[in-house]
RNA sequence: GCUCCCUUCGUCUAGUGGUCCAGGACGCUGCCCUCUCAAGGCGGUAACACGGGUUCGAACCCCGUAGGGAGCGCCA
């Protein structure tokens, strides 16, 4: 008896939070941010998280969009336990709650057409108040033949008063509101409708969005009442703009989740990123996926928007590069050597590879770049490099440390780094006098990483072929 | 135009009346380390939008102003 009614108790308190987008695009960072809030929120709190897609306006609803936003959940690895729902597949369902709304007078039919509702929009745009439908067909007798929508009877007085988990206590007065059409002249159920019926009928009992929709809030809980429904709670979370603090879009740059991984960003860098944006927990830099989940409170995320900034995604995105296991990192970079048109497979072991690479690119689409020399010959040197290291005075240095390698059985990092010491001190010269050129000569540029390491990954044929390509350079400059 | 909201270094933020001539991080920058590039270490640069109050005392409370944002669809 005792169990039985802590059970009940218990399923009723079950948090449920949920994502919905809208299928007509990418999922976008903002978006990202919003469901990830959503997924913490969710985590946190032992609840389920569930997705929806909105995809009520067939118009502009796609397919290839809704494959995208769910290969960008996949990524990040935002797991939904229920879903996805498609609202597309609720119409009986929401054509029902419409029904009843009109049944019971608290909706009604309007045939108002498209050019009193804009002449009227027109004119309260010129007298200077708020546009709004002034509910000339309530109460009209029409007749459900006749091309009509239906639109949600507002309470014209009062007060809705919520307490959201960000912005505190939001009240707006019904006189800002109007009749909203819940059904389309085409029988079709419009966005306030749907979200009301499906976030009532799936138990969701914390609306995490962008506050781009704090507007909508009031219609929604005048709905719900409307219904006898209980009410969310509600967060609404400031938006993400462009680095110049205007709304983010394409000339932003990347927008898209899915861009970021194509760019080599880790997910666990941008998920970083997006925690960090709005939301903090003292100085705190750094978190973990389940630091975050441990640590994330609704209530310190920030009311004001904040800008996307790129480079510091780059510092997270180089910390984790940095600090994972050089066998991830070397399958995760896989595919982008690939995409160089390089199989890691003909030459060095990729994870030594990712391993001496780690600290030294901020994407793995650099680190592909700078790996590239390891696995097939340059085509030209860098300019700079071997004007600068590739002259006269690098011959010398170049044909002792060829002779001394040609000599060396053990191709070990060891013996490379002594074999380039010696050379040095025979020659009295500092050691970079000898790495240096040695270095542009087996790499064609001037950045790799130590020279032990990038001679042994090169390996001992490289090496002394790409070392006589060097020479040959220097030669051909002094016939100039 | 109307309604609502927001405002600390260039950017992300800490800060909830005295411990703040404002702390951390990215960026930029100086030095150290060093075979290059990174990474790392130690420094530096830089902000309470403005104007009035309230108070012994204000980044923190109140009021204006300015700037920015969102919404005002048979889009979501």
């Amino acid at each position: 008896m005792k169990a039985e009614a802590l059970k009940g108790n218990d399923y009723r308190m079950t948090i449920k939070t949920r994502f919905a987008p809208s299928p007509t695009g990418y999922l976008h960072v903002g978006g990202a941010r919003t469901a990830l809030f959503s997924w913490l929120y969710a985590r946190k709190h032992g609840g389920k998280f569930v997705l929806r897609i909105e995809d009520t306006d067939l118009e502009r609803s796609t397919e290839e969009s809704i494959n995208a936003i769910l290969e960008g959940m996949t990524w990040l690895g935002l797991e939904y336990d229920e879903g996805p729902f498609y609202q597309t597949h609720h119409f009986d369902r929401y054509n029902e709650i419409i029904d009843q709304l009109l049944g019971e007078g608290k909706a009604y039919r309007c045939n108002c057409s498209r050019e009193r509702l804009d002449a009227l929009r027109e004119e309260q745009m010129k007298n200077k108040v708020k546009p709004r439908y002034d509910g000339h067909c309530r109460g009209k007798a029409i007749s459900p033949d006749e091309p009509h929508v239906i639109r949600f009877l507002n309470p014209p007085t009062g007060t809705v008063v919520f307490d959201d988990m960000v912005r505190g206590n939001v009240a707006f007065n019904n006189e800002e509101l109007d009749d909203l059409i819940i059904r389309r002249t085409d029988g079709s159920p419009t966005y306030n409708l749907t979200v009301v019926v499906d976030d009532a009928d799936m138990g969701i009992t914390h609306v995490i969005r962008g506050d781009d929709h704090i507007n909508n809030t009031p219609r929604q809980i005048n709905i719900l009442r409307a219904l006898g429904k209980d009410l969310p709670v509600y967060a609404h979370l400031p938006m993400i703009l462009g680095d110049d603090g205007s709304r983010l879009s394409k000339r932003h740059g990347a927008v898209s989740v899915m861009e970021y991984h194509n760019q080599g960003v880790l997910p666990e860098a941008l998920l970083n990123y997006l925690v960090r944006l709005g939301w903090s927990h003292g100085d705190q830099e750094i978190f973990s996926i389940d630091e975050m989940i441990e640590l994330f409170d609704i209530k310190d995320v920030n009311k004001a928007a904040s800008s996307f900034n790129t480079e510091k995604l780059l510092w997270l995105n180089q910390h984790y590069i940095k600090e994972d296991k050089p066998d991830r990192i070397a399958h995760l970079l896989s595919p982008h050597m690939g995409n160089r048109g390089i199989d890691p497979a003909t030459g060095p072991d990729l994870v030594e590879v990712a391993r001496v690479q780690q600290e030294r690119a901020k994407t793995l689409v650099e680190m592909a770049e700078i790996s590239e020399f390891f696995y097939k010959d340059y085509d030209a040197f860098d300019e700079n490099a071997a004007k600068k290291n590739l002259r006269p005075v690098a011959k010398e240095p170049l044909l002792k440390i060829k002779e001394a390698l040609q000599a060396l059985d053990d191709w070990s990092p060891e013996r490379l780094k002594q074999a380039v010491d010696d050379v040095a001190e025979s020659l009295d010269l500092k050691m970079g006098k000898v790495a240096q050129p040695l270095r542009v000569a087996v790499s064609g540029r001037a950045a790799t990483p130590g020279i032990d390491e990038t001679l042994f990954l090169v390996g001992k044929e490289a090496t002394l072929r790409r070392i006589d390509m060097a020479l040959a350079y220097i030669e051909a400059r002094e016939q100039q």
